[in-house]
DNA sequence: CTTTGTTACGGCAGCCGTAAATATA
DNA sequence: TATATTTACGGCTGCCGTAACAAAG
């Protein structure tokens, strides 16, 4: 079978237009029908049904199944041929998202750099979301990533790192702050948050310990720049969650607390690649690097 | 590009011998050196290296990256021509693993067959690592499962259906069943534990109880039937884990100790579908019914 | 008469087989 | 000489384009 048949029938099946598919491949429009043809000949079922009456082309359910299927091999047709062009290419596509950026990746950066890897990374800089789509689509092929969650996706192959507590943040004003131990994530309940936005994955951790506890967070503020998100607790608008190792005794006026139930989900960092995807010696050795990274490991990892 | 050209160099990486590739798919032998030409000048990239000194055939990076990707492409082929070819089929190939079989499938049994689709339920009784397998394969369509934790994977479309609690399980001989209050996962750090083997999902979690409360448990035995399971518990030769609800007061001397403070880790049951696959009106109608399955949400259902 | 898709047919390219050539042991 | 792969070449098949046809508004 011929895999620009199944290109043809997949925008046929987006465009539900003959003509305009065989526009778009610059080709005759019977080229098209023919190339259906050829489909439906090869599955001995019928793909497409054209009802002039209603003057539309409906795709058969035999036709939905196949397209399903076809963007998956289309996907995978064209990563091999993006990582096959950069087969000799010297740059790195790494993903590092910010906070892990600024916390724990300048460990390594001096041992990078003395393995003359540090100069051919092309740093994409993007929140863990993000990354995994980039990693999907090829435009990343090796990145650091913080989840709350482990990632069963078979699709990726994962080196976990270590885990790190997420931590109450809180200003100095707050009456929360003169607490000395640990705090009852429950006793928040009537709080308000700052909250940082989605791209982080704080948010989905407020949003766990919140159903959790089985209460509705009143959001004073969403930000999506961490100076921002501490400048906001410190002028005490509302406390937030953060990662701990982020509030450093140099952030003035603000109060970090440890929580006494954590939830066994925290801060979990691991190192990230397609799995179909063979790292070239380079690429290995810069995976290697990362895993020396000291991330002492908190209970409650996932891993 | 061709995909016979894929599978002869898919197979072609597996044997490194294109004599015998060539066996394989009763073609000649130079069929198989102009498929790999021919994918080589579409790639622009060298993909199999014949080394004539040493007598074996290497491949490239290159050629293990189309690999990879010529597997997963292989695969949704295959897949799409089973969906199609079963596409008129009555049978609706329905996964149900032994445990949900007995315990919450009954309840709907009746309005199945009401609505005339028990009898159409070509049903495969497995674990859920199993059925997921199957599902992959398309050997099930459709199946319900239990898992710890959710499934993230994005190949399937997963519908929530409800939570149950692991609880501990002791003969009525063991001190332990004196114990009227739920009980301290902490304090069980001594006991012997009994354990199903891991086509079961309990297993998992006795590992991360364990894990999470660091301790290695003694396991005094291991079984993969659950009628067995409750023989030797009940004979005291250990303690177990188990989903509460499969423990009745027609279980004689068992008891059943709630666990005081769970993980956020539960017998999470749901229907699970390939997404690429387009449910038939009957197999959609199946899973509406399944999602009326009453399974009272217990707290810490992960979803 | 215009728009959209199908059918018919001819040309060229691409895939396969046979046979010969090449490269090792 | 035996084994494994590549090269060369002829034939058939399959893909594409042009042109004519069909079915609607």
């Amino acid at each position: 079978m011929n895999t620009r048949d199944l290109s043809y029938f997949r925008i046929l099946v987006e465009k539900r237009n003959y003509t305009e598919v065989a526009e778009m491949f610059s080709v005759s429009q019977p080229t098209i029908t023919q190339a259906v043809k050829r489909l439906e000949k090869e599955f001995n079922s019928k793909l497409v049904h054209v009802d002039r009456v209603h003057q539309k082309t409906e795709i058969t359910r035999s036709g939905y199944l196949l397209y399903e299927k076809s963007k998956v091999i289309q996907e995978n047709l064209d990563l091999a041929r993006k990582e096959i062009k950069a087969a000799d290419s010297q740059k790195i596509k790494f993903g590092l998202p910010p906070i892990i950026g600024t916390l724990y990746f300048p460990q390594v950066v001096q041992k990078l750099a003395q393995a003359s890897l540090f100069q051919r990374l092309n740093i994409s800089e993007s929140g863990s979301s993000e990354l995994l789509e980039e990693l999907d689509n090829g435009n990343v092929d090796i990145a650091v990533i913080a989840t709350i969650k482990p990632i069963e996706n078979p699709k990726y192959q994962v080196e976990y790192l270590g885990s790190r507590p997420f931590s109450v943040i809180v200003s100095a004003k707050n009456p929360l702050a003169q607490s000395t131990e640990p705090i009852d994530f429950r006793k928040l309940m009537k709080e308000k948050f700052v909250r940082l936005t989605d791209k982080y994955v704080h948010s989905q951790m407020l949003e766990d310990y919140c159903n959790y506890y089985e209460f509705e967070p009143e959001i004073a503020y969403d930000t999506p720049d961490i100076s921002w998100f501490k400048s906001l607790i410190r002028a005490n608008v509302g406390i937030g969650i953060l990662v701990a190792d982020e509030v450093s005794p140099y952030d003035q006026d603000l109060v970090r607390l440890d929580i006494a139930n954590p939830l066994p989900e925290s801060f979990n960092i691991s190192v990230v690649h397609r799995k179909s995807y063979i790292l070239k010696p380079d690429e290995q050795k810069l995976v290697d690097i990362l895993k020396q990274m000291n991330i002492k490991n908190t209970k409650g990892g996932y891993y």
